[in-house]
DNA sequence: AGAATAGTGTCTGTCAGACAGTATCGC
DNA sequence: GCGATACTGTCTGACAGACACTATTCT
């Protein structure tokens, strides 16, 4: 019989937030080894006698960071294989979570990590392990269902307005979109909800909207 | 300092082939506990020590089932938690895989374990664990990617005709498609080389093609 | 009034679905 | 010739991009 080697198994995470016209995604200098003083996603070991499941675990360590509920926490993919961690074989799941805009400053400010939103698209620190890797990966995913038409309400406000929507979603694909068009595809979709409430802005006030009941991302 | 826990990690995997307009999916009559003797997905405990990803345990898996080498071996999610396997605390991570159609014969028989083609669209058995729930998901992602216009030319023969890769995207879509449509998309792709050669079938032959190099399902 | 932002109307090229028509084989 | 399958041509309605236009607010 041989000696059965247990392989390491974490969750890392990249929460993303859209502010001033950029994708930001939170990175964490990691105050332990391995990688100590290195920048990298939130990530933590899995622990069975806490978590009841991945996504649980996520939201686990999210929860140290970041004071609110998040509304969305997904799975992207895992990454694996004996050398990208210097503790041995291991299995990292990669989840991605939306925070909405007004939500951006709910960090959770500590003595023993440093937090800080960072241009998702050009990462202002190389990562730690493979998390360049896997930050390209969950940027790509979250591109990848917007550009299927995917609306990612999850970013905005409770209520927000078709400018601000628009302008979302052009940041996640990196292109301008005609307004015409982009509200026409709206229009058809059960998503939103439209509601009698105005945006008193510093011009012509804008339709306030929320997300429908049965709306997912 | 707390007992630490490893959960369990385990690869399963839905092997895909069209065949007979269906989509078949393979399934494993468990020899051992736990789940003896119930229809399963293949699948196989994580060996640290023989893997050097979680993909090639999956190919390693498979490989005890196919004597060929598979031309795609994707990832499709993960399911977790306490309850999904009796053995306790465990982490699946699920693939799909496809098999070519001239080669669906290329299971590898032995006594203790038997081997079957189901319907993956309405399984003969109801499967073990989660599997159920697994081949749903990977029925799901096998019709979104097909859906979004990307051709499953590794279920066809190494060189195929139209009419067989709009049978087989038919079959996995559930629904017929136009022809001419069809044919008017395939040639603006730069996946399909057609070649000199056609097939001689019972009627006016057809022109032969085959995937082009750079072609990434 | 003028600037700025919100929101709408119209034109047009593109393209997918529908379907008819032609081409080439076996019998 | 006839049936069957491969392949092509044409029409049309839907729709996305482009862009001009109207509407409403603030200064």
């Amino acid at each position: 019989m041989l000696e059965i080697i247990y392989p390491l198994v974490s969750v890392d995470v990249a929460l993303f937030c859209v502010d001033a016209e950029r994708l930001q995604v939170l990175v964490v200098k990691r105050a332990h080894e391995p990688a100590a003083r290195q920048w990298a996603l939130p990530g933590g070991i899995l622990k069975p006698h806490l978590d009841k499941s991945l996504e649980a675990a996520a939201r686990r360590v999210l929860a140290h960071k970041v004071s609110v509920e998040l509304p969305l926490v997904d799975e992207v993919c895992t990454f694996s294989g004996p050398d990208r961690d210097p503790r041995g074989w291991s299995v990292s799941v990669l989840f991605y979570a939306l925070l909405p805009r007004d939500k951006i400053n709910a960090l959770v400010r500590n003595k023993v990590e440093a937090l800080e939103w960072s241009n998702a698209s050009a990462p202002g620190h190389r990562l730690a392990f493979d998390h360049d890797h896997q930050l390209a990966a969950a940027v790509k995913k979250l591109r990848t269902k917007v550009e299927a038409g995917k609306l990612p309400l999850h970013l905005l406000s409770e209520k927000f307005t078709l400018t601000q929507l628009q302008r979302t979603v052009e940041t996640i694909l990196g292109r301008s979109l005609d307004k015409s068009s982009f509200r026409r595809q709206l229009k058809s979709s059960s998503d939103l909800v439209e509601l009698d409430e105005y945006e008193r802005g510093t011009q012509r006030p804008a339709q306030l909207f929320r997300a429908s009941e049965g709306f997912s991302f």
